[in-house]
DNA sequence: TGTACATCAGTGAACGCGCGTTCACTGATGTAC
DNA sequence: TGTACATCAGTGAACGCGCGTTCACTGATGTAC
C-alpha cells in the first residue's frame, strides 16, 4: 500500500543512518541488504522502493557518515584549543572500540578505494570538507588527517591492549 | 597423481605469493579462490591439498606480505640517511599506484582487523618486526607508520590526482 | 467537496548466480621389505 | 637393487548456501476533474 510522504522519507534517512553504522561496524561487504533494512523496521524487498543497488547505497551511507564527521570537527575546531581535543576523542579508545559510531574513513577508506566512483566521490568531498573546516596550514591539516587515521587503523588491527593503546598514545603525543 | 616434494612446496609458495598479491590488489574478499589457483598455474580443486580454507590463505598470505615489507625497511635503513629514504618511496605515486607490490598494512588492515585472529596475529607481528627494524626511537617509529599509511590509504581513495599527489607531498614534508 | 483512479512503498516468495568447498578418480612418488 | 603398495597433489564436475535482485500483489495516499 501506498505511505505518507513524509514516513517514506524518514524511512529512507533511517535506511542510510543503519546502514552507515552497520558498514562502518562490520565492512560493506560482510553487511546484507536485508540485514540493513531490518535495522531500519522494514523488509528487504522495500530496499529497492528507495535504492537502486546496495552499491548506491554504499555511496549514500559514506556521504552521511562524512557529514557526521564534519559536524564533530566543525563542533570540536569551534572552540579554542579545539585541534587538541578533537585528536584526543579522535585517538580515544572510545573511539577505536567503537566503529560503529566513528569515522568513516578509519573503517571504510580501503574498501571504497575498490568501489564506485560514486561512493569514492562521497569520500573525497567529505575529506575535502573536513580538511577546509580544519582550517590553519592546510598541510598541516592533511599530515595530522592522516596521523590520525592511520593510528586508528592500526590501534584497530592490533590485538594486543597494551600495543593497541601505545599506538593511540604515541601519535597522540606527537600531535599535541 | 603425486608430485615430487620439492616441486610441492615451490607450488605451495607459489599460492601463497599470488594470493598476496592479488589481495593487496583487490581486496580479500573480491579475489576468489579459483583466481588464486588459476594466478599459480593451478586449478581450484587442488587448493584444499594445501590449505584448510581460503581464511587460511589469508593469515599466511598476511604473514608473507608483513615479511616483505620488513625486508624493504631492514634494507632501507641498512644505509644511512634510510628513514628518509624509505619515506620517500612509502609515500611516492609508483607506492600508491601499485598496491599489489606494496604495504600489506595499507591495503588490508581494515578488512583485516574484521577478520580470524590468524590474520591479525600475522599483521600484528609484522608491525612489531618493523617497528624494531625502524629502531630509534618506538614513539617516532610509530608515529611515522601511522602517517605514512594514513596517507597512502587516503591518497589511493581520492579520485582526484592532484590532490592525491598533495596528500603524499605534504605528509612526506613533515616527516623529513 | 466528493468521487474515481493512478501511484507507489511495502511484503514475502522466488530466482539466479557466484563462490567456497567436497568428492571420485588419477597416476607418479616415495617407502617398506 | 628390485618390487609392491600406500600416499597424496592435482583435476574437474558437482554441491549447497547465501545474497542481491525481481516480481506479483496489496491497499492507503494523493491527485485530477
Amino acid at each position: 500500500m501506498r505511505y505518507p510522504a513524509q514516513e517514506t522519507a524518514e524511512k529512507h534517512d533511517r535506511i542510510v543512518e543503519e546502514a552507515s553504522r552497520l558498514f562502518r561496524e562490520r565492512g560493506f561487504e560482510n553487511v546484507t541488504v536485508g540485514e540493513v533494512m531490518k535495522a531500519a523496521g522494514l523488509t528487504h524487498g522495500a530496499f529497492y522502493a528507495h535504492f537502486k543497488s546496495k552499491e548506491d547505497l554504499q555511496a549514500a551511507a559514506v556521504a552521511y557518515g562524512q557529514g557526521i564527521s564534519l559536524g564533530s570537527v566543525q563542533r570540536a575546531y569551534g572552540k579554542k584549543g579545539g585541534e587538541a581535543a578533537y585528536a584526543g576523542s579522535y585517538l580515544s579508545p572510545k573511539h577505536r572500540d567503537n566503529p560503529g559510531d566513528g569515522c568513516t574513513m578509519a573503517t571504510l577508506a580501503q574498501e571504497i578505494s575498490r568501489s564506485t566512483p560514486e561512493a569514492r566521490e562521497a569520500l573525497e568531498k567529505g575529506l575535502q570538507d573536513i580538511l577546509s573546516a580544519m582550517g590553519g596550514d592546510r598541510k598541516d591539516a592533511i599530515y595530522r588527517s592522516a596521523a590520525m587515521i592511520g593510528a586508528v587503523v592500526l590501534a584497530r588491527a592490533v590485538q594486543n591492549k597494551p600495543f593497541s593503546d601505545e599506538i593511540l598514545r604515541s601519535v597522540h603525543e606527537r600531535l599535541d
